[in-house]
DNA sequence: TAGATTGTTAATCGATTAACAATC
DNA sequence: TAGATTGTTAATCGATTAACAATC
């Protein structure tokens, strides 16, 4: 069976599908067969042609009047976000910060399986955190070559950020999920989503001063 | 003297500033006094013009030909994020996330100074994290509401999150950051940020596919 | 059938980018 | 002065919301 090629999807909406996907587990859990966007657009407190809208993109059709078949539905988002069959990753620091990701039970039915953690720390080297082994960071490319990793996962420190980045890249990494407060110089192709703590601290407190002035 | 009232400010804008922050700290250590757009632009790969937008935000003007002074340029940003005066948190959830976040050193340098932590595990109550009290969750509403606590971080699982929240409320604090992947209901009013892994995965996860296929 | 819901096209909204006069 | 840069207004772009015909 050939597939249709992905075309490209709003990243709003992708980044919406986890939500979706969330609220439909829910509702087989309560053994529900058929769901509308009205329903879901209430539940998530979106607009109902959002849901649509996004719904389509998954390719999935549903019945006028009665909405979209459950199972269906299901494996229509986990196909669209790739979550069918998970990728491993690498990830570099292994700190509390790296600590909690490593042992993320979560993150395998999410599409992220992390098989290995790194580090520079003799001290932490040879353990295994979460189940999983925590290696040398200087073996990392050659390792991730040879077990084609495409996913690397940055928990290090600002300061050694880019390093470990040259390392992935090193590595033949296409993507990059970065957790350091720093900016990271990457070749064009490479995908890097960075998880911007100090923006969102930034949202929160100018928010708080706005709600204090009174708007 | 008196300050002006805060202008309502676009998301996306106030998420920039801790990033021209960073950047103008690292031209600070290198002896800069005078700063342009066209610079900063360049620097963090974004329109020029956008960056004058921002910057205009804060209320700094600039010079023609020169651009804007660099000491007067980070008060300005630091004061319209709020980051001169950092708030006082509360987190739930001292597990591998919590402890990284309680010991992150740079939160203080971003308006965000966590004074304790909470949990319901025995093991857990009256030990210390990063020099920071470790204290029972039921004790949260009182010591909220006495010390004026109005930011809350939570790192607890997505089952415990809705009834954290709801002591957070109780405690009268108004802005919650949550890194639980669940949503929360709260009353209007309330700020919540939502730290969405499972969303950023997704985003990652359909990247990968999608250069797979070719786009 | 009647009416709720889908799928799609048009309108709106907000953010980003382009254009350009003012300025030092 | 000449020219780089600011500040501002207009154009573009993309995402969300509204409107509505098609459908079971």
């Amino acid at each position: 069976m050939k597939d249709k090629p992905l075309r490209i999807a709003p990243t709003p909406s992708v980044r919406r599908m986890p939500r979706y996907l969330r609220c439909l587990h829910a509702l087989r859990s309560d053994r529900v067969e058929w769901v509308s966007c009205t329903f879901l657009a209430q539940r998530l407190n979106v607009d109902p042609t959002l849901v649509r809208k996004d719904l389509a993109l998954t390719g999935i059709t549903g019945k006028p009047k009665v909405g979209y078949y459950l199972p269906d539905l299901i494996t229509a988002v986990e196909k669209f976000i790739g979550w069918d069959n998970p990728e491993d990753a690498f990830l570099v620091g292994v700190g509390h910060l790296g600590t909690a990701l490593l042992g993320f039970e979560g993150f395998a039915r999410h599409g992220l399986n992390i098989v290995a953690g790194f580090d520079n720390d003799p001290g932490k080297i040879g353990r295994e955190v979460a189940g999983k082994p925590v290696l040398e960071a200087a073996k990392l490319p050659d390792l991730a070559q040879r077990m084609h990793i495409r996913i690397g996962i940055i928990t290090v420190g600002a300061r050694n950020a880019q390093t470990v980045a040259d390392l992935m890249l090193a590595g033949g990494i296409r993507a990059i999920w970065n957790f350091a407060p720093t900016p990271l110089d990457l070749p064009p192709g490479i995908i890097l989503e960075n998880e911007d703590l100090s923006g969102t601290l930034a949202v929160i407190s100018r928010r708080l001063a706005a709600s204090d002035d009174g708007i």
